[in-house]
DNA sequence: ACATTGACTTGTT
DNA sequence: CAACAAGCCAATG
């Protein structure tokens, strides 16, 4: 089994949180941060690859995003549907898989519209974290990540 | 060790 | 709008 591994850049205490092993997916723990900010996006609401990179405390990587992502088994409790690309568009179903189905139906379940095009209005159900006065280890904090 | 591949983003044309 | 390029980085062969 792999040691459980510390992102380089995450400051100690950040790092700690990525470290909380899932036992349920056995993922690798730096995907456990990912998956952290994640798990606080509320029902009704998405955000983008980008945001939970940010929140995660990894900007720029929104692409380690979406490989955390897809390294969730089917059945975990991270609601990764909520999470789409910056256009608002479900990258799953540009990607041709066949999640791209199941996250359109919880979205819309959750009472997330999703057109015809396959995109979510953002400014009108995107999690507002950012614009609100918390940044990233306040956001941390607010969470209980630190 | 090197190249390729993504559930990405931003900026430029 | 669409297409392209550059930047990103872990996993994979």
């Amino acid at each position: 089994m792999t040691r459980a591994r510390t992102p380089a850049r995450l400051p100690r205490s950040i790092g700690e949180a990525a470290s909380r092993i899932d036992e349920t997916t056995g993922t690798p723990s730096s995907y456990e941060c990912v998956y952290a900010i994640v798990r606080n996006i509320p029902r009704g609401r998405v955000t983008t690859y980008g945001t939970v990179a940010r929140l995660a405390g990894r900007a720029g990587q929104a692409r380690f995003v979406g490989y955390a992502l897809s390294n969730l088994r089917d059945g975990s409790a991270v609601p990764w549907h909520r999470v789409v690309n910056a256009q608002g568009r479900l990258s799953l179903e540009r990607a041709g898989s066949s999640s791209g189905v199941t996250q359109r139906l919880r979205l819309e379940r959750e009472g997330v519209p999703v057109n015809a095009a396959g995109r979510v209005s953002l400014v009108r159900f995107g999690w507002q974290v950012e614009s609100s006065p918390l940044r990233r280890y306040e956001a941390l904090q607010a969470m209980g990540y630190l």
